[in-house]
RNA sequence: GGCGGCGUACCCAAGUGGCUAAGGGAGAGGUCUGCAAAACCUUUAUGCAGCGGUUCAAAUCCGCUCGCCGCCUCCA
């Protein structure tokens, strides 16, 4: 397995620290406000991540924070006129609620930052005793020029980054770049006892201690969104090293942008999708199979045109599926055999190319496409209108196969029925299931009697409503209209 | 200004040294169908931003140019 890591720029052969088991931490939120898709994409790629270790045989010890601390968090509890903590917990429970209608299962362990006051604590106390820290005034800051080895994630230089620095020089640092590890509460601010007074803790450490703490000094995948490299990540490499004098992380793992014609999706330039707008009007499946169809490290361009075209391919795979599904039922034993060498190389080759692709630096878009090579042979196979035993037995493995591979990517996972009633949900269309099969039963009456127009004309209205209709052998399918 | 990334067909998107450049969408033609839809078949890049170079061989490595984006401030 091949994992590229942001500390070498490579890709490179993926190697735990002890076999077959593997300790992941990736950065979740600040809980101040609802999330957007960019948080959904960091989640989705770690959700897989975990799951294709898993499927690969790792005992994996998946590791996801909050941070429920935090100067944003304290804006906004004065904006709401509630408490930090409320704030928090508010927020908190509209992430969950997000990500439990994207499917995103819970981490491990959710560590928050103001349950573990006491190790962060403990860890400051450390780099203050091993001269990597300074106090002053109540707050506590790391000094970056004490580690020799700061940039090295960020591949920056100290003395240009001061030189291209936009951040107002704090006086009482003793170097600019100088980050806080325990910051003194103002007035009305939330507060811990500390040995230097009272106060909270800087954004960073936080992240060294739950990761120390429920995995280890040393893990072996650390993960988040790309904006965290620098400062947060290359400050989280400075104070564990420090402290531990191990190396912190042997994989760092950082997903790519959604961008909004072309430009970052982010708080501050407003160009934001939150989550619950964005279900609003697709299945959740949708986004999800939309975010993995892109390779994880890539930028993804959101726009409605790439979620229709997400919403048609997942059509185009529950269609063979209903297909598939079918043939299965509808076989007699006893009928003559039918072989088709291709589909059955297909099928037995599907689990290598599948693997070979996630192996590779977690390739779910190559992934995705195999799947899809696999359903064209499997349409081209079932237009040959087989029979048999055989038949169904090749049916069987290849669905088995794929829902073995969409347990992985949390995708494919529907039965083609719950994909239609979702969509019908999704889409907001203004007729029940029932209502569908009252009108397929009316048409199937008029074509009884070939009155081909009242056919058409319940064709017609319901093609109005976003309905389509196929005609089957022995009775008439329905299908919500994808765009 | 420093550092990093990207540029593959009409659109999205894999592929990073060697068989016919995956897959999806869209378009055109066809098979099938009461009509449809779906599916399938054919078709749409002798070429991978441009120009040079390395190599028996490059979309893939190196250099330059152009264009776009990101990080350097909170950010998934």
């Amino acid at each position: 397995m091949k994992v590229f890591n942001t500390l070498t720029g490579k890709k490179e052969d993926f190697v735990p620290l002890s076999p077959k088991k593997v300790g992941i931490y990736a950065c979740g939120v600040t809980v101040y406000d609802y999330c957007h898709l960019g948080h959904a994409r960091s989640a989705v790629v770690f959700d897989v991540i975990k799951h294709y270790l898993r499927y690969k045989g790792f005992d994996v010890k998946y590791v996801r924070n909050f941070t429920d601390i935090d100067d944003k968090i304290i804006t906004r509890a004065k904006t709401e006129g509630i408490s930090a903590s409320d704030v928090a917990r508010k927020y908190t429970a509209e992430y969950y609620r997000d990500m439990d209608r994207l499917g995103i299962a819970r981490a491990d362990v959710e560590p928050k930052a103001t349950e573990h006051i006491e190790e962060i604590i403990d860890i400051v106390k450390g780099l203050i005793d091993k001269g990597y820290a300074y106090e002053v005034d109540g707050d506590v800051y790391f000094e970056v020029d004490r580690f020799p080895d700061y940039g090295k994630l960020s591949k920056r230089d100290m003395t240009e980054m001061l030189a291209g620095a936009r951040v107002e020089v704090d006086k009482r640092k003793r170097n600019p770049v100088d980050f806080a590890l325990w910051k003194a509460s103002k007035e009305g601010e939330p507060w811990w006892e500390s040995p230097w007074g009272k106060g909270r803790p800087g954004w960073h450490i936080e992240c060294t201690a739950m990761s120390m703490k429920h995995i280890g000094e040393s893990i072996d995948i650390h993960g988040g969104g790309a904006d965290l490299i620098f400062p947060h990540h290359e400050n989280e490499i400075a104070q564990s090293e420090a402290f531990t004098g191990k190396p912190f992380v042997r994989y760092w793992m950082h997903n790519g942008f959604i961008t909004i014609d072309k430009e970052k999706m982010s708080k501050s330039l407003g160009n934001f999708f939150t989550i619950r707008d964005i279900l609003e009007r697709y299945d959740p499946e949708v986004v999800r199979f939309f975010l993995l169809s892109t390779h994880y490290r890539s930028p993804i361009e959101f726009s409605e045109e790439q979620m229709k075209e997400a919403e048609t391919s997942l059509d185009r795979f529950y269609t063979t599926l209903m297909r598939m599904n079918d043939f299965i039922p509808a076989t007699e034993p006893r009928s003559a055999i039918a072989m088709d060498k291709t589909l059955e190389d297909a099928i037995s080759s599907f689990k290598t190319r599948f693997e070979s692709a996630m192996d590779d630096d977690f390739n779910t878009a190559q992934a995705i496409g195999h799947v899809f090579e696999l359903i064209k042979d499997i349409n081209r196979f079932l237009d040959s209108n087989p029979q048999g035993r055989h038949t169904k037995a090749l049916m069987t493995r290849a669905g088995e196969m794929l829902s073995e591979v969409g347990a992985v990517l949390n995708i494919f996972t529907k039965t083609p029925y719950e994909w239609y009633q979702s969509l019908l949900k999704a889409k907001k269309i203004p007729i029940t299931v029932d209502g569908i099969l009252k009108m397929i039963e009316d048409r199937k009456q008029a074509r009884l009697t070939r009155d081909w127009q009242r056919a058409d004309a319940i064709r017609k209205e319901l093609e109005g409503l976003g309905i389509l209709l196929e005609d089957k052998k022995d009775r008439t399918d329905w299908k919500v209209r994808i765009g």
